[in-house]
Order: C-alpha cells, then sequence, then structure tokens
DNA sequence: CTGTGCGGGTAAC
DNA sequence: GTTACCCGCACAG
C-alpha cells in the first residue's frame, strides 16, 4: 500500500536542514550513526520529510508534533508511529469577523474526539465536523519515531490536504479558557443553549437526525467583535466591552501563568543552544490558515506574526459570548511580509527577525472578557 | 479528563 | 509481510 510513492520519496537522498544526507529510511537495520549535526525541532513537519534529532531534544523526546497526531499500533516497539488525525471545522464554515476559519485541534483520545464533535462551534455555536487527513494516499499522514543512541530518527510520510490546526498549546489554553467561563457564568443563557444543543446532538446523533438541529444556529452567532482591534498596552478594555459585553472584566493572571508557563518556556529554550540556529526548510504548506502562534512559538519562546491576516492565534479569537476574548496586546505588532519569503515558502527565520517577540517576556496581555 | 504509549486483535492487499 | 485501524490497559499530568 502507497509503496510506490514512498518508494520514491525513499530513491531520493534529500539533505536534511542541518545538512545531513537522508539516505535513511527508518526501517532501515541500521541507521546513520556518524551524524554531524542534528536537527532543528520541526513542529509542523510536512510531506516526505526525515530529520535526526538530538536524543536530548525535549520536544523529539515526547515525539511532538503540532499536528494532531495519534498513536498508531504498527507492532514494532522499537519505531513508533502515528496518524494525524486532521484538523475540527466549523460545518457551517463559519468565519471570525477578521475572515479566519476556525480550525480545532481533534482531541487525540478517541472518546474525546467523540464527546468533542458533540460540541459547539466556538464562533457560531454550529455543529463541528472533523476533516480528516487523507494525505498519505488517502490516508492519514503517517509520522515515525525512532530512537537510535544519541539520535532520535524521525520520517514523515504524506502532505497534509487539510489546514494546521491549534497546536497543543492553544488547544490546551482553549479549554482552559472554556472551563474558566463554566465556572465564571455558568448559566449563561448562550451556554446555556449550547449545551442544550450538544445534548440534544449527542441523542439526535444516534438517530442519524443531524439537519434538523442546523436550523436555529445562526440564531447564535455573537454580534461581537473586535475585528483585529488591539488594545493599547496599559488598556485593559475590550473594545467590545462597552458595546456588547455587560459582564464583568476577569483577570486572566493565573490563566496567563498557565499559557505562558515558564515551564513550555524552559522546555523550549533551554534545550537548543545559541549556536544551533534554526534553518527550517519550508514544507509543503497546502494551505496555510493558521499560521498565528504555532507550537513552534511556544516552544522557541517567540510569537509568529501572519503576513497574510493577524497576529492572533486562531484559538484566541475565537468569538463568541461565550467563549472569553483573548486580547494579545504588543508594542511589536506589525505586519510586514518578509522580503524573503518565497512563493509558498515560510521563512521561520525571517519571520522571527520581523516579529522579534518574546513569548517568555509577558510581552503579551491576556484578557478575558466574558459576554452575559 | 485527556494525552501518550503499548500491545492484542482484525482486515485488506 | 505490510499497512491501517479498533480496542483496552496503564500511566502521567
Amino acid at each position: 500500500m502507497l509503496k510506490a510513492a514512498d518508494d520514491i520519496m525513499d530513491q531520493e537522498d534529500s539533505t536534511s536542514q542541518s545538512g545531513e544526507m537522508t539516505s535513511w529510511d527508518i526501517n532501515d537495520i541500521k541507521l546513520p550513526q556518524d551524524v554531524k549535526q542534528t536537527d532543528w525541532f520541526q513542529e509542523w513537519p510536512d510531506s516526505y520529510v526525515k530529520h535526526i534529532y538530538s536524543s536530548d531534544d525535549k520536544n523529539a523526546q515526547r515525539h511532538l508534533s503540532s499536528w494532531a497526531m495519534r498513536n498508531t499500533n504498527n507492532h514494532n516497539s522499537r519505531i513508533l508511529k502515528k496518524s494525524c488525525l486532521g484538523v475540527v471545522v466549523c460545518s457551517n464554515d463559519c468565519s471570525a469577523a477578521d475572515g479566519r476559519k476556525i480550525y480545532l485541534r481533534p482531541a487525540i483520545c478517541d472518546k474525546a474526539r467523540q464527546k468533542q464533535q458533540r460540541k459547539c462551534c466556538p464562533n457560531c455555536s454550529g455543529p463541528l465536523k472533523l476533516i480528516s487527513c487523507r494525505g498519505h494516499g488517502g490516508y492519514p499522514v503517517t509520522n515515525f519515531w525512532r530512537h537510535e543512541g544519541p539520535f532520535i530518527f524521525f520520517q514523515s510520510k504524506g502532505a497534509h490536504d487539510h489546514p494546521r490546526p491549534e497546536t497543543k498549546l492553544e488547544a490546551e489554553a482553549r479549554r482552559s479558557i472554556q472551563k474558566g467561563q463554566t465556572a465564571v457564568s455558568p448559566t449563561s443563557p448562550r451556554l446555556k443553549r449550547c449545551r442544550e444543543v450538544e445534548s440534544l446532538i449527542g441523542e439526535m446523533q444516534s438517530q442519524e437526525a443531524w439537519p434538523l438541529l442546523l436550523s436555529n444556529q445562526e440564531n447564535y452567532i455573537s454580534p461581537c467583535s473586535f475585528n483585529g482591534h488591539l488594545l493599547d498596552k496599559n488598556s485593559q478594555e475590550n473594545p467590545c466591552t462597552d458595546k456588547c459585553c455587560n459582564g464583568s472584566t476577569l483577570s486572566l493572571a493565573d490563566l496567563h501563568c498557565e499559557i505562558i508557563s515558564p515551564q513550555s518556556c524552559m522546555d523550549s529554550s533551554i534545550q537548543h543552544v545559541p549556536n544551533k540556529p534554526p534553518t527550517t526548510k519550508a514544507g509543503y504548506h497546502p494551505s496555510r490558515p493558521n499560521p498565528g502562534l504555532s507550537g513552534d512559538d511556544f516552544y522557541e519562546g517567540k510569537l509568529h506574526v501572519n503576513y497574510n491576516s493577524s497576529y492572533i492565534p486562531s484559538s484566541f479569537y475565537h468569538l463568541s459570548s461565550e467563549d472569553p476574548y483573548f486580547i494579545m496586546n504588543s508594542a511589536h505588532h506589525h505586519q510586514q511580509p518578509s522580503p524573503l519569503t518565497k512563493g509558498n515558502e515560510w521563512d521561520f527565520e525571517e519571520e522571527r527577525k520581523y516579529t522579534n517577540l518574546d513569548y517568555c517576556n509577558t510581552e503579551m496581555i491576556f484578557s478575558l472578557y466574558p459576554l452575559r
């Protein structure tokens, strides 16, 4: 299965970002041992790429990826295989006020994923749907991890044919927000409504009566939008607060700590030595809908700016009366295209030069504005 | 509760 | 034999 495609890829010796020849395959009995330089951790590996990471690399140790990858049993304890779960989108194909789409991270756990699909779109309350990854000959993209001595070998097969989901950290942050919101406003009419809908969906799914639910959903689109407005660093005022938020402004100090935890910064910054600059080869990006705040940023302690639209990560701009508003304040905010960015390529290094945001320096202030 | 890894099992090719 | 996928279990945070 997919042998032809794999053969083609395998026949081509390529050079990894660090210059190492990648004339190996993850299934080889013997993998290269004379690796002179290991690769910088790749958060969004795509296409048929191979990387050799240092076994000291925390992200590689954890087999992390910002794609939602689930464990797949390949009956080989030496090689860990993971397959892509795709991305969760809004069935209504709704857009936030700024035009961005909803790209949620599929829950990895099967049970949690089923539960997730019964939930509402955070933007329009419409039903969510899972877009499966079919980037590897109709099957999900697969990632392979193999630990050999001082190295961790990584190989990806297939090119993702769907938008990027939230990163793990974004998804975790969103969950935290929603939890907080639930605690703060347990009787929110909209939340209540959404739960009723979820409950109904749960019941009706078993009866395959889905479409009947959809007609009412659009009544619950939040009228509120900050539409890309940025707040003054010293201001905690939501541009929407006066117009449509009657609720209290909730300090997100605790949440802030969770999202931008020293741990996440430490993990990333400590392990990468300065003389090992990232030389990311931009992979194939079938679409780059969610380049806001990628996990790489978290890992590296940096924030991306999206040339095309905005600087706010997908999970932070979901506008709804249920979801809190995350307003990221940054004096560094600007949208400046990199002159070195070519075609579809995404030059992370250039991106960093232009954004120069240190995620660990509390340059950004998150504020929560529950709508009621 | 969710993520992660392991491994038994099944099915298709 | 290879690959995909389902399931349950254990463990961790």
